[in-house]
This record gives structure tokens, sequence and C-alpha cells, in this order.
DNA sequence: TAAGATTGTGGGTAGTAGTGGGTAATATTC
DNA sequence: GAATATTACCCACTACTACCCACAATCTTA
């Protein structure tokens, strides 16, 4: 059984070390396609979380980024952003990735960590903070929730 | 005899084990393309239950998710409450899928389990919230189902 | 109706996945 | 250039999961 290549689904719950290491589920390095090298590029996520792409995938990104001009304004803020606090990291024999100081200040995890698929990429959080953030996302307006539901048939 | 593919209908009442696993109905498994690789994508359904995708099923509604992009909140929310309680699951020698504790947990599963075919996908239930959820579905609005019987001829 | 095949249920075991720590190689600083 | 700090690689333990086998109940077929 093989999911389609680079895809990303379910929920896991890992630990951060000392070292800042942190597994990568085996489930999700399965579906790393090889032309990855067995790397990820790991960034700041728009919520308070850490972002994971498969190295082919940013590549992708990257080239997007590349063709918004700096002329304007909130295109810059928005590559720097972006490309800022990104870095690639390759997973180890173990299977796991290091994450940078700085990114695990940004989602401020500690040891507990939660792996979150979504599909296309991995989303690392603080247990606590996604629960906050689900609670205020309850309240998100839910005429345009429907309105998605009614694209995707599920 | 055989129904077309992927289609399942009936209902069936199994048994949880020790281990999570469940049997999937032999009429079912026999429905299921060979394209599946004996494989479905199990997920928190919209009521309290669980629902049971064919793989070939799933990987459509991950396209469509693909397609969404994560510069929107409600794009965000929609794909994180989508993929993160899903995953992929192949029936064992003797037909079984293994459910995951936090889908068991969501759709407060016992022993005793309902098994329900919905055409495209499989629900399984407690048979105790499905009664429930029968109950408060009578006061639907008949003005709802009529507009629905516009669109299916019984 | 009896024999065989299929289906549903339960449990044991080997291999793998997750976690922690140690050591050698490299980089940094004084 | 030597001492220290940091990084990358390697090894080992534990727990779980996927696979296998066995049995009972039901259905099918001759």
């Amino acid at each position: 059984m093989t999911l389609t290549n680079n895809t990303f689904i379910g929920e896991y719950t890992y630990s951060l070390d000392s070292k800042g290491r942190i597994n990568i589920p085996a489930k999700f390095r399965q579906s790393l396609s090889d032309d990855n090298e067995g790397t990820f590029v790991i960034a700041r996520g728009m919520d308070s979380c850490i972002w994971v792409y498969p190295l082919i995938q940013w590549k992708g990104i990257e080239s997007n980024l590349r063709n918004l001009s700096s002329l304007s304004k909130i295109n810059r803020t928005f590559v720097r952003n972006t490309a800022r606090y990104a870095s690639p990291s390759t997973y180890d024999k173990q299977g796991r990735i290091i994450l940078t100081p700085s990114l695990i200040d940004y989602a401020r995890l500690d040891k507990e960590v939660l792996i979150v698929g979504m599909v296309n990429k991995i989303e690392i959080w603080n247990p606590a903070t996604l629960a906050e953030t689900d609670q205020q996302n309850m309240e998100i307006d839910p005429a345009a929730y429907d309105e998605l539901a009614e694209k995707i048939i599920l």
C-alpha cells in the first residue's frame, strides 16, 4: 500500500529531543519521492507552527517567489518573510530532522510535539497552541466553510 | 452477481477487537476494484462516525485539497481538519482494517459496531449513537426533503 | 444431508519504528 | 596553534505493529 508520492495525511505525537531533533513519521518518509534525497525544507508557518516541505515542492515555491516583482512593497515583505527563516534539513539514519532554535522558538515547541499531515506539506505544532487555534477557528464564518464543502465532495 | 465497482449498500453488525481491528464485510471487499490495492482511507465523519473511502476515491479528495492555497486561513483550517484524522489502512489476510485509537474514540465505538454502506463510502457507527442520530433526524424540515426529491427519483 | 469452502474472530511473534545518548570530526575562539 | 564548542554520525534499548497461524461459525454445493 502506498499513497501518492509526497502526500502526507494523519496526526502523530512525537517528542523533540535536547538536540532539537524530531522524528519524521515513517509513513511520511515512505511517501517522500527519491528525488528529494531525504531532504525537507523547514519554514515559518502562517499560524504559530512550522511548515515542512519536501525539497522538490519547495523548489516550486522558490520559482514562484522569483516571479514576484520587488517593485511592490507587499511582494518584498512577503518574499523576505518567506525566505528568511527557511532552511533545508536532511533526515538522519533514524529518520530525524533538526529544527533551528529560531523556528523552535517561533512555534513555542516543548518536548511534546504534534505532527500534522497537510497533504502537500507537514505542520509541526505545540499541541496546546493548536488546541487554541482550533478553538478560534470555531468562530470562522460557517457560510465560507459551507462554500468550500460544496466544491469538495467528501 | 456484483454491483458496480466501489459501491457499498447494506448494513452489518460486526465486532471491534482488542487491537482495534474491524472486519470489512466480504461483499464490500468484493466490490472494491483492484486498483485500490485492498486499501481504504479512514477519516472523521461529519456525524459521530467513521468514514471509510476506497483509496481511489480518497485520492480525488486529496487532489482537490492540494489546490487550496494556504494563504487563506479558511483553506488552512479546512485542509487541516480533513487531513489530520485521515489514514490509509490495507485489509489483512482475514479482511480486517485497523482503526486508529483517535477515530475509535471520536466515534465512541464499543465492541459491537454497525457498518453501513453509503454508496460511495462506508460508515462505521456505535449502534447507540446512530439510533440517537436517527431520532434527531426525524425532525428534519420536510421542505428540505422536497428539494431533494427534485434531484433524485426514487 | 454431508462435505467442503468461505467468512468472522482471537491471539502469538518477529521485525520495525521511535527515543536517548555517546563519540569522532569539524568549526570557532582566544 | 591549542582549547573549547558545535555539529554530524553511529550505536543501543524499548515498545509497538504488521504479519502469521488457528479455530469456529456460516454458507454453498454436490
